[in-house]
DNA sequence: AATGAGGGTTCCAGTCACGGGAAGGTCAAG
DNA sequence: CTTGACCTTCCCGTGACTGGAACCCTCATT
C-alpha cells in the first residue's frame, strides 16, 4: 500500500506519517522507485499511534506504549503507570482550564457588550483599580 | 527599573520581558549602558499582559485586549467579542479533554495493573480485537 | 590593578507535533 | 506525448517561550 491510501485507511495524513517514519515508529518498506510500501503490521502500527495521539499521548508515551504493546513479557501495571501519568496531566489541564472558563464567564457576564467603553474584562485585566 | 526589578515585581521571567519587547508589546527605554529602563507604564502593560496570559488569551488577542485598553473610544462589545470567542475556544478544548479523561479512565479502571501482560488499555489502542 | 559576583546585553538553537510549499521523480490514462 | 495525480526530499514556519553561549557593566574586595 502507498502512503495515499495508507492516510485515507488510517485517517492520519500523509505528512504525519512521514514524520513517525522520520522519529522512528513506523519503518514501512520502500519499493525500486523509492515510494513507501506499507505493510498491515505497519497500518496497524499507526492506527494504534492515531488512537494512542487521540488520546492526548504524546508521541514519546506513545513510543513507550508500542513498545509494551510489542512485548509479549509486560507487565501491565507498566502500561497503567504512563496511563495513570497521563490522566493526571489532563486533570491538571482541565482544572486550569475550568478556572479560567469561571473567571472568564463571570467577567464576560458584568460586561454590557454594548457601544461604552466601561468594561470590567478590560479593569480586571488593568489591575481592578 | 531594571529587567530584574521588573521581573520580581511582575512575576515574568526576564526572558519572557525581553520577548514582549521583541515582538513589540512593551517599549521600554534605554539607559545609556544599554540596560532596558521600565517606566511605571510598561509596568503596568506588563502586569496586564500576565493576566491576560494567565486566563489563556494568545498573545494576539493580548495584542488586541491592549489596545483597546489604551482606546479610550472603544467599545465594549469589542473586547466581549474577543472574550466570548476565547470562552469557546477553553470550552471546545475542556470537552476534548473531558472525552479524553472519561475514556482513559475507564481503560485504567479495567486494567489490572500487575505483573501479567494483559491490559485493556492496549487492547484499546491496538483495535479492541 | 586584578578579580569575582551579580547584574545586564545579543543571538542562536531547541521545544512539540506536525503543516505548507517548492522542486522534482513516477505512473496510468487519454 | 502530455496531463494530472501521485510520490519523493528538503527546508521553513508555527506559539510562546526557554536554555545557553559569549560578551559587557558595575561595584566591592583582595
Amino acid at each position: 500500500m502507498n502512503i495515499g491510501d495508507v492516510s485515507t485507511q488510517t485517517g492520519l495524513p500523509a505528512k504525519t506519517i512521514r514524520y513517525y517514519e522520520d522519529i522512528g515508529l513506523v519503518k514501512p518498506l520502500r519499493d525500486d522507485n523509492g515510494y513507501r510500501r506499507f505493510r498491515s503490521q505497519d497500518i496497524h502500527k499507526l492506527n494504534f499511534l492515531g488512537r494512542a495521539r487521540a488520546l492526548g499521548f504524546t508521541i514519546e508515551d506513545c513510543r513507550t506504549l508500542m513498545a509494551l504493546y510489542e512485548d509479549d513479557t509486560r507487565a501491565s501495571s507498566d502500561v497503567k503507570k504512563v496511563a495513570r501519568a497521563h490522566l493526571a496531566q489532563i486533570e491538571a489541564k482541565i482544572a486550569d482550564l475550568n478556572a479560567m472558563r469561571d473567571t472568564l464567564g463571570h467577567l464576560i457576564d458584568a460586561c454590557a457588550g454594548d457601544d461604552r467603553p466601561d468594561c470590567p474584562i478590560l479593569q480586571d485585566l488593568g489591575g481592578k483599580a
